[in-house]
DNA sequence: TTCATATGTAAAGCTTGCTTTACATCATCG
DNA sequence: CGATGATGTAAAGCAAGCTTTACATATGAA
């Protein structure tokens, strides 16, 4: 699972440490979707596209 | 995490083990998704919306 | 150089998503 | 009536998501 969250997130100019503080999730979960260890949950996916104002689809895609 | 499947599958007129199939899941996991018993993985639920021509957060919702 | 910030990673442990197998109920059809 | 299909549910087991703690490395500021 590929995403732009690390696009977002530089351009929004927050840390790996504030995205996870304003998700309400560990800085780990964060760098680990990022370096595409693993998928985050359906919820968090979700939380995650809403913060940055776009929706799932544009955020995340299977490889 | 609610979901409008269950609309969604009546509507398209396919049984929880037809739509389990042509997602490659097994029935159980289709019944827990509509039962609430559990969300989908993200990659799951992405495949749900495209299915249903949607996207995931039209399909799903935070309670 | 020293200190702080940002990032990557690892291990252990808990919770959740999904599987297979199995059984129960209900409705419909012959 | 008996058979079939659709749905709900349960148990056991494996895989994945997430946590806390901890350490390493790089970069930049003082």
């Amino acid at each position: 699972m590929k995403s732009s969250l690390r696009d977002l997130r530089a351009k929004a100019e927050l840390s790996q440490a504030d995205l996870a503080e304003l998700l309400g999730v560990s800085r780990q979960t964060i760098n680990a979707i990022e370096t595409e260890k693993y998928s985050p949950s359906l919820e968090l996916a979700i939380r995650i596209a809403r913060y940055f104002e776009s929706n799932v689809e544009e955020v995340f895609h299977v490889d």
